[in-house]
DNA sequence: AATAAATGCAATAATATTATTGCATGTCAA
DNA sequence: TTGACATGCAATAATATTATTGCATTTATT
């Protein structure tokens, strides 16, 4: 992993919202946009716009945390942690 | 530690030249403003000013992540570990 | 074929982050 | 006590992030 995929990934996880969609969607794998959008709602109380929740998927995507198919009209998300733990591995591991 | 402060870690180690001064710091602790500014000068080449420095210092700073203490006209730096291990503790460690 | 459902695209606005500059303050040392 | 040293404070500028809105596209259902 390169220095700039490293830093996507410990942006990614800097934003509280994307981190508790993170839990989600390791609770309950392959959930679709507007699922997400639902349980954000339902647990956060406070509603996101779809698009917010899109945007901060993209985020998740760009930093290789997103295992990403489709379904007819519907896109299914899942996390992938492997870069998450590597990007661990790789910097925080060293201070723990 | 409340979720303020989790996110303020966080938000601390996602920026790169804020994890390499916690590197630094780790490997010489107890060193000043200047020096790491030096040391940023000399490792990472391009220089930061004093000012981009502190600015980042305060970060870390209200992060919990360091300890300071002062001698005489000189302001020491040094890392703690603690608030870093917790929080990875409280959300990392479930996805690793 | 028409409608509804799930998502994408693009522009905008508000706010936050990062880095710079100039000047001020406190401390040591000759 | 003068001058140099180490840092603080404050304003600014540039960029990035976050969230919103409106419309478009693709797929499924009746």
């Amino acid at each position: 992993m390169d220095d700039e995929q490293l830093d996507r990934i410990f942006k990614a996880i800097a934003d509280p919202t994307r981190r508790r969609i993170i839990d989600r969607l390791r609770e309950r794998p392959d959930q679709s946009l507007f699922h997400i959008c639902a349980l954000s709602v339902a647990e956060d109380g406070e509603a996101l716009s779809r698009q917010a929740i899109t945007q901060h998927l993209d985020t998740l995507e760009k930093a290789g945390l997103l295992h990403v198919s489709w379904s007819g009209r519907t896109k299914i998300h899942s996390i992938d942690l492997i870069p998450l733990q590597a990007a661990a591995a790789l910097w925080l591991r060293k201070h723990l």
